[in-house]
DNA sequence: TTCCTTTATCTTGACGTCAAGATATATGGA
DNA sequence: TCCATATATCTTGACGTCAAGATAAAGGAA
């Protein structure tokens, strides 16, 4: 059972040193993951809150809650989509984009520092087990 | 970085079958938290505010407000501390106890049937390379 | 055209959490 | 005895999240 445990435990280390960086930064997880996708998208960096609502996985409340605060900051801009009078664009702004560009180096960095405690071996045997494990819950379609 | 990602999605698949056993019984991952504290303490099952605070880790305006919606429940019982006239003791209740017994089968219950999905093998593997890596995170004492 | 249904987004209300501050009671010393 | 300090718990205010409901505009059928 300690496994159950163990997983819990270095869950919530790995989740702590994200937040480190994201907090360093003025972002928190939820910011950085909105920033992050903008960012992703590509040019213009622009997405609808719809788009961002899939990509993200969170509620409309949640994105919606989200976007006001990345708009009060300044760091992502709405604007009225033009083609669907319902629906708006939400895009990088300048200060957002160089944000989220030197936080998203920062953020791989660190990524590559917390998995240096294991060597590449041992990392792959890891991914190995947890990926067979994980193969369990997800993707238990029954088929046709 | 694939690991990551899966330890991330693996710790949500376990968090999200652990909260359906706590639903089940009209619980939260907190209020199961307490009560399982509570219950695990012994012998008259009950605790003070702090105590409870020390072994969950919570702040202790979240154990107030755990605490609150307990005892309005009827799981719990604050009473006043005799031999103390700044603190309190909260106790399980008869519901409570009974309750809280049950969910604890059922959540042990359910453990084991999330960690079936590994044989005995790999589950030691893993568990040996989950420990490694999260003493490179806990327990960085620096010595003298 | 007019209206019904669908879609996009925002609003509301309820949780859960934390940090910081407010209260009330203990405690030890002058 | 009286007070300064420490401790136990609760209160407040700010986040973040979700479910459910409210709006407003789009689209298609009659």
């Amino acid at each position: 059972m300690g496994v159950l445990g163990r997983l819990k435990r270095l869950h919530d280390q790995v989740a702590a040193r994200h937040e480190a960086v994201y907090q360093a930064n003025g972002l928190t997880a939820a910011s950085f993951d909105v920033l992050a996708t903008l960012r992703r998208s590509g040019a213009p960096y622009a997405l609808s809150p719809s788009e961002l609502i899939a990509w993200t996985m969170v509620t409309s409340g949640t994105m919606t809650n989200r976007l006001d605060r990345l708009a009060a900051a300044g760091l992502v801009e709405r604007k009225p989509n033009p083609e669907d009078g319902r629906g708006s664009v939400v895009a990088l702004t300048p200060l957002g984009f160089d944000l989220i560009d030197r936080v998203v180096t920062a953020h791989v960095a660190n990524q590559h520092e917390i998995l240096s405690a294991l060597g590449a071996e041992e990392r792959a045997a890891l991914d190995g087990l947890l990926r067979q494990w994980l193969g369990t819950f997800e993707a238990p379609e029954g088929g046709a």
